[in-house]
DNA sequence: GTGCATGCAAACAGTTTGCACAAGT
DNA sequence: ACTTGTGCAAACTGTTTGCATGCAC
């Protein structure tokens, strides 16, 4: 799906310059799928590309973030990134231990978003949120308890999506 | 309510020396309440104690965090600790431009979190987590967009993270 | 040609750590 | 006394910024 296209082409229209720089994050977006972080767009296209400056990554991730082509979901004390899909729209679980990230439905969501908005006037912001807590493999391993050693199943780069479907 | 007295008990029983810089630690959260941050946490020590170093304020609230005294509540790029009283639990949420913090009573998020659990497998860890956003205030402000300038109401010292990289 | 974007390096904030000395037990 | 905790300074991580050159428009 070539949406690539549509988001450089809104860069343009945007008044921002098509430069090289930013059309290889843009792509190494694509690439890197869901939960990149600056640093793991740097060095993917570095392969390709070994003058690409850190800096000019996080400037271009923060373009595409105010032009909300990226969410940002803050894990931790880091920023991850992915494309602002709406028509993928999820949350997210973070497993404490293996680190490992499942997409939540947005369902679980809708509902408490409404009723707090209803009740206290706050307008939640919930794309860039997450919840943190341990994955079943984890809390399999550690008896629920908060010690013991992180897992590697679908961590690395793989992604454990939740079977339910949205 | 002087539980500064079972903290410090737990703090020996935990096999931890009483110094007088984790005695002032501990008196420095309950003078200042809820949502204290290192920094704010060492600035009050100061005032009585001026050789008080930040890397022990760092220490200490991460002994007392360990002891399950503190409950590290992330917002932004910075921790914020809060007494883990059980009997006051509570969610919260932060309005990104005024960054005043509400608090949540347990029941929004109880069954969301039951149902987690359920249907996922995952055990979400509530206690850590922020729903960010915009309060009723700077809702009306900024005619629901997402700019405009941040308020000031209960924001303590005003860190309004305006991240305007170009 | 004009001005925005890049590369580089330095600054930055928040947090952590190595080490010698001080102090709680 | 023995060992943990402190103070100080330096390292570290993630991120931002100032400035001169370079390139998209």
């Amino acid at each position: 799906m070539p949406e690539h296209e549509a988001i450089l082409s809104l860069i343009q229209q945007a008044g921002h310059r098509l430069t090289p720089q930013r059309v290889m994050v843009v792509d190494a977006i694509g690439d890197l799928g869901d939960h990149v972080t600056v640093e793991r767009i740097h060095e993917h296209v570095l392969e390709s590309y070994p003058y690409m400056d850190l800096a000019t990554v996080y400037r271009t991730v923060g373009l595409l973030k105010r032009l909300h082509v990226l969410n940002e979901v803050m894990r931790g004390s880091v920023s991850h990134y992915e494309l602002a899909d709406p028509a993928h729209r999820h949350h997210h679980m973070v497993c404490e231990h293996c680190g490992s990230a499942i997409h939540l439905p947005t369902k679980y969501l809708d509902a408490l978003q409404a009723q707090l908005m209803h009740d206290t006037g706050f307008e939640p912001h919930m794309e860039h949120f997450t919840i943190s807590g341990l994955c079943a493999d984890c809390r399999k391993d550690t008896g629920h308890s908060h010690n013991g050693r992180p897992h590697s199943h679908s961590d690395a780069n793989g992604h454990a999506h939740a079977s339910t479907a949205q």
